[in-house]
DNA sequence: CAAGAATCTTACACTGTGTCAAATGAAAAA
DNA sequence: TTTTTCATTTGACACAGTGTAAGATTCTTG
């Protein structure tokens, strides 16, 4: 049911990412997915258990074909608290634009396919332990504002690096990327870190 | 098909959203609705069009029920544009705790329902003219950070009061209520307001 | 009571998912 | 080259859920 043809399983992922992210989306039927590949519906049942097991492939997939590490290489490489907070909001910003109409395309899909959504917020979430770690080498250069708590200040980095806030200065609003990083910056920096 | 008995279409957008709001939360088909409003499914079709209108109605019937004026008034009210936003921002959190469960519940419902979640995001973004209008008087006193503009703190300001940021900090990282308005008070008199 | 409206009953058409078994076809092994 | 094997195809089928239709009831109200 998993590895017939590791070529044809590809073909299939791939198709399911582009019909996703392609502008009209309108439904994603099995049978979609299928034509669009070239291939029988049946074949798709012979790569995946079901839908919401094809979905969250593409999705695991999607995650891969993605350079994480080089994106956070900066980040993990900074020697200060303060230098690490920028560079981390500076890879998530890079990020987001990557992501964000698969995001878009999977909030829409509810209800059967609540496993694949699971998936997807659980790489999301993985955002979060940067988050936590930028925060903790703040606090170890004692650069941590003393009225937040390190959970409470990653907690809160966390909320504001969200990919919704992102998409709705950019995309709805018209900021660009650049002005959004650069408020983002001057919002963390006079939020988190203790001014001299 | 709209008005037959109010009393029956009453009880149904009330069971509909009972359901909704309900733990379990498997699926709402429209049997469940009828069943539990002991009433045949259909009924149900005989006071709405289908599924999403049967969703928006009971959405509509939910905000109506909701004393929005009241939460606003001391907002309105406020004399000064730091009074208004700090009462605009207290409102929201006051809301927020009525509203989270029916927005969970209707950003689990996606693809055929895409009507009734317009519906919903459309009720949410009437927020942003509070924000705008918190904003403004700030500006109009005087006290609006001279490197924003108007309309990018309103944008920003919008986005600050997510739902789904506290939500997040609330009911996933545990936070009190309090706390949480609270270091929002603070988060936004740092940045939008103009330190003397 | 009688008229009219709301609701019920039963049936059907349609779409989409998931399954099954046998037929086909192409590539690897003999 | 022939055989074997395995992925894919074909053409069903069962099932669940939505939406529609027509006629039979039950209720409200004049």
């Amino acid at each position: 049911m998993s590895k017939k043809r590791p070529e044809t399983r590809r073909r299939l992922l791939n198709t399911v990412l582009e019909l996703l992210l392609s502008p009209e989306h309108s439904g994603l039927r099995m049978i979609d997915v299928a034509k669009a590949a070239g291939v029988t519906r049946q074949t798709v049942y012979d790569h995946f258990k079901n839908r919401p097991d094809m979905l969250m492939a593409a999705i695991r997939q999607f995650g891969d074909d993605m350079d994480v590490d080089g994106l956070l290489a900066e980040s993990r490489a900074a020697s200060t608290g303060e230098a690490r907070l920028a560079a981390y909001t500076r890879a998530m910003m890079r990020f987001f634009p990557m992501i964000s109409p698969l995001h878009k395309a999977l909030t829409r899909l509810g209800e059967g396919d609540q496993d694949a959504i699971a998936a997807w917020d659980n790489r999301m979430s993985a955002m979060k332990e940067g988050c936590v770690a930028a925060i903790t080498a703040l606090e170890r250069d004692g650069r941590l504002r003393p009225d937040l708590s390190e959970a409470a200040a990653a907690d809160y980095y966390f909320t504001l690096l969200s990919i919704d806030a992102w998409s709705y200065c950019v995309e709805t609003c018209g900021w660009t990327e650049e002005a959004y990083l650069a408020h983002l910056q001057r919002v963390t920096r006079e939020i988190f870190v203790k001014q001299d």
